[in-house]
DNA sequence: TTGGATGCAAAAGATTTGCACTCCC
DNA sequence: GGGAGTGCAAATCTTTTGCATCCAA
């Protein structure tokens, strides 16, 4: 079974219809650590699929963001960003380049003492900013 | 001294002059736990201030914001909102009303071990996404 | 007086929507 | 064949920008 047989596979056991657009999706996003909005994920693939459109983009992002398949990172105030790594991790924002990094994190490290009775907690996200290691040398 | 001269003064000593506008954005910023979007700030002051543009509430935001008066909280990926609010604080986004409520921090509890080498960080913000009280009920 | 600040309108970006057409199941 | 998915263009929403005018210092 290849890599696109696989990724079929994962989109009808979710319940979405395998369609090319799709599939070119999941493809450029497993394993990737680039963090992209959908304009970057648009532009990706638009040179190996002319036709995609950026709506299609947006609406495959929204459909496997619902799966679990995709994280949405609200890290960068003007543009939202996606993570198809789903495992817990934070991230580190370079004010500079603007830049995401993964970073590894400890699931029992997180507190949510915090949290007045009432609140239904769901997810506690941690973010780091400041600048990354290319950005320190060129300011 | 009352509390438009406080401000004045304030605004004085940040280096920024202190026109009406801006002492009104300062003095409806004061105290307020509500979180406000630009939007909401120029929605609040309109009808006490006509003549207030949009485009000066978000110069004044920003220009509080360089002078550490007010922080953005990138917390909502659809908008920003701002926090006159500057102490060591967290906070709880409802995904339902997309309500953002204060939560007490411990400066302590900051995990930072995890940075790599090279990195300089400068802020870590916790988020905390889930449902209040009253969408808990609703739903 | 004068440079920073304002207000307006237009522009720029990001994201969403409406709708006819397409094609996966 | 039916309905979910696509592509396009237009619309919407948030934020920024250009510029002439204004006013706080």
């Amino acid at each position: 079974m290849n890599r696109l047989s696989i990724l079929n596979t994962d989109l009808k056991s979710l319940g979405l219809k395998a369609t090319p657009q799709r599939l070119a999706i999941l493809e450029f996003l497993h394993g990737n650590t680039s963090h992209p909005t959908a304009e970057a994920v648009y532009q990706a693939l638009k040179p190996r699929y002319p036709s995609l459109s950026l709506a299609t983009v947006y609406n495959t992002l929204e459909a496997l963001q619902k799966a679990g398949k995709v994280v949405e990172i609200t890290i960068n105030p003007l543009r939202r960003h996606f993570d198809p790594d789903t495992g817990f991790h934070h991230h580190f924002f370079c004010r500079s380049c603007q830049g995401i990094t993964d970073l590894e994190g400890d699931p029992a490290f997180l507190p949510r003492a915090e949290i007045p009775a009432g609140f239904k907690l769901e997810e506690v996200i941690i973010h780091y900013y400041g600048l990354c290691p290319g950005c320190q040398k060129k300011l």
